[in-house]
DNA sequence: TGTACATCAGTGAACGCGCGTTCACTGATGTAC
DNA sequence: TGTACATCAGTGAACGCGCGTTCACTGATGTAC
């Protein structure tokens, strides 16, 4: 039972060595990954990988979800560390953690929210680490709309169409959060990952200096956008 | 004179025959494109490639300058299409010129606005390209200011680190914008952009079914975002 | 505690491919006089 | 109009690599009695 238990943290242990690798081979040849590469690295012939994986397929999925489960780790530490009451707070370190875990590991960050690795399909179970961010960012809504500070326009009106797959989303996520909030939301959470995306694949190259001040910033108006913040108040 | 023009029409064919071809290979491929398989779709032997492209970096350039400007070409024609005064119309005109063309090309999509092709770096003459979407965005900002339609937060605040360069962004695009308006409008570009990609790169799979109408939506909400159209008033 | 057997990690050769780029070359198509 | 020469498109072999995956195998490490 011992014995067995050293073998199996001997095992685990090269399973992390051989993903380590991975992830470093991630920043030269992108998703195109090279299990043989990946042997050298970690000192062992090319074969012997697949005692720990079954093909560069699977190791390419568990290096996704492994992203996902760290970016979501990272964005809920975050999170966590503000007071809940200040919900823009709350906001502004999901988009700050978001953004600093992509600047730290800007090849994981493209291979979850960059194209898609031609003929590689993500299977099912990279879903749930995938959504792990998207919680956090449902219970900062959930939170200000049961505590009543969701400062939103009253008029605002949705297509039919879309209520039926919002209320799934607000059942999963928040509840309580009006649909068209949380239609505002997802539209917050696409400009967030579309602003870490241009700033870390060159498109505001030559154009924004200070690109953290930049996404502070207009992450600050996204809080009026969604309501989080009353419209009107100056922005720090 | 007219036997060295057939050869040039027949050298400028043969280019196109390349390009196209290799187009059809960014979609089982990606930007990891082969040139040998390129040549043997064209019906040639692979080094025969070398007398139209010095390498396979210089197709790809090229490549991705096409598709700057056909994107580009095809929201200043949907632009182009609205009546002068509908700023809010030009902007959805916009808006979809980007979705539809991305939906109809996705893979030129992902070459431009996806993850960087790892060991390639674009040269310089690709950003000319590269700017044409944006600047009919920006031209519809210009307008509305001038117009006189721009309804914006008068009390809203800038960073002042952030001034110069939107300043240079607002000499280039809009010089009558208020920075302001200028740096929101960065960021609906950059949601636009979130958006699509969202929705071609799976982002969306299995949460929001008419994609179309849900887009159309959030875009309708950002135009009162930017100030194209008066808050309160009720969207079709 | 010792022994027989089973499990597992890792090897090395091989299969059957792929790739970008160079180079000397053959013919056909142009140009200049 | 005819001829000599230059330009150009395309060939085919080669260089020197790379890749994922399979397979029979050797030893070491475990397990059961």
């Amino acid at each position: 039972m011992t014995a067995a238990s050293i073998r199996a943290k001997a095992r685990a242990q090269m399973i992390k060595e051989i993903k380590s690798a991975a992830r470093s081979h991630l920043a030269t040849e992108g998703a195109n990954l090279s299990l043989r590469a990946v042997a050298r690295d970690v000192g062992l012939v090319s074969s012997a990988v697949y005692r720990y994986f079954p093909s560069r397929d699977d190791l390419l999925t568990e290096l996704i979800m492994d992203a996902f489960n760290d970016i979501g780790a990272a964005v809920e530490t975050t999170e966590a560390a503000v007071e809940r009451a200040d919900l823009t707070g709350r906001w502004m370190a999901v988009c700050h953690g978001v953004r600093d875990w992509a600047i730290a590991k800007p090849h994981e960050y493209a291979l979850i929210y960059g194209s898609p690795v031609p003929g590689y399909r993500a299977p099912q179970e990279t879903v749930p680490p995938a959504t792990r961010s998207v919680v956090v960012l449902g219970r900062i809504l959930q939170d200000a709309a049961t505590a009543g500070t969701l400062h939103g326009n009253p008029q605002e009106v949705m297509p039919e169409e879309l209520r039926a797959d919002l209320d799934v989303i607000r059942d999963l996520l928040g509840p309580d959060v009006p649909a068209a909030v949380m239609a505002a939301g997802i539209s917050a959470w696409a400009q967030l990952i579309g602003l870490v995306s241009f700033e870390l694949f060159g498109h505001l190259n030559n154009t924004i200096t200070d690109t953290r001040l930049f996404f502070d910033h207009q992450m600050r108006r996204k809080a009026t956008a969604i309501g989080l913040t009353a419209p009107g108040v100056p922005m720090s």
